[in-house]
DNA sequence: ATTATCTATAGATCTATAGATAATGC
DNA sequence: ATTATCTATAGATCTATAGATAATGC
């Protein structure tokens, strides 16, 4: 039996709703995606996330624990999936480093820019810095240590001190981000060619 | 009379801070600053605002309208220190193109990484999109334009069609505001050395 | 019986205004 | 008299819990 078409157990939804298919703690993070990215975090209530999933304002708490779960849960999916390809790549020796840093700069801007919503700028929270959300922190760490690695790995990269090495890898992985988030004001332009370009500077920046 | 020291008019305050020596507009404005960057903008109550400004919440609105005025001005104070040097450079022919650009990228980080506060990342708030925020936008947007004529202004830039002007403004813009935000991250760098890294990374990918 | 909802609400805010008060200025 | 404050508060929230209810499952 399908979990989406088949009847449910318990009491049915007020609002009637059509049926997004997605699980109840998924339609959650979708509305909160959007509502936390079009009016802000601190500024988009639990009743907001909750009648946009399709329930009342105390059914949420039957999945989530609060709002900070949802923000924890959608950060970190911003940052798996790159993370994730980063890996592959640090693992391939076939390709030249400079290549594998390229393709990892391309696929960053491309999953950050292709989603529907802003997810990108979330981070930068003040909410975020708290202890709450150090499994997302650990990840993106890891992130920026695979450009690092990366970055150590190609010829250019290889003649650095240390102090160099940090030093280019934060104005790589700021293009990246401040890429992103620029993006958001001409996305009239087609995102791969977006990623392709900026995956180019990246290159050029790391002086490879 | 020192505005400063002299007896002032009016009821004295409840709470007895140390005189700051600032205007009491400028005192909610610092403590604004300090509170929306550390505790996020809706987050913060008008009365934590006034009281670390040294007055109870409801005397605020003696010199604002509100949250959102402190956070229009603060806005802008961001960028229009950047924008006089920007129009500075543009009416200057006697140094190459290149070369202004160059100043202009590192005066700009160092204007907003040397604030105590990361007043940058404030531009990102979602309530910034409206309306009432058109004055910050008119002039960060003029403020790009800059980066743009300059940019066409090099030689390299001059051989470009508008789509890849837009294209290369956009990514060194998204550099100089990336790395203002991941700058934080790493404070323990010397800002102007910093500031100049980045001022080489912009060129280089401005291909100049 | 189990489950996913709902309704209702206590307790804790927060903003903006009204009106009182304690200084200086003339 | 003018001014910069203060105290008090109405009205409007918002979160998280308690307890009721309406389905399915056995």
């Amino acid at each position: 039996m399908g979990t989406s078409s088949g009847r449910r157990v318990g009491r049915p939804r007020a609002a009637g709703r059509p049926d997004s298919g997605l699980q109840p703690r998924d339609e959650l993070l979708t509305a909160a995606a959007e509502l936390f990215t079009t009016s802000g975090y601190t500024a988009t209530t639990t009743r907001a996330v909750a009648e946009r999933a399709g329930m009342r304002q105390a059914s949420m708490y039957h999945y989530v624990s609060g709002k900070e779960e949802l923000l924890a849960a959608l950060l970190e999916s911003t940052v798996t999936p790159s993370l994730a390809y980063a890996r592959e790549l640090l693992a391939d020796d076939t390709a030249p480093a400079g290549e594998r840093l390229w393709r990892l700069c391309r696929a960053d801007v491309e999953l950050l820019c292709a989603g529907p919503y802003n997810l990108g700028g979330l981070y930068l929270l003040p909410e975020v810095r708290t202890e709450r959300f150090a499994g997302f922190h650990a990840v993106r760490a890891e992130l920026k240590d695979a450009y690092r690695q990366l970055l150590a790995a190609t010829p250019a990269g290889g003649a650095l001190v240390k102090t160099e090495l940090d030093l280019r890898t934060d104005l790589v992985f700021g293009l990246i981000e401040g890429v992103i988030l620029v993006h958001r004001s001409g996305p009239e332009r087609p995102v791969s060619a977006f990623a392709e370009a900026t995956a180019d500077a990246a290159l050029r920046i790391a002086g490879v």
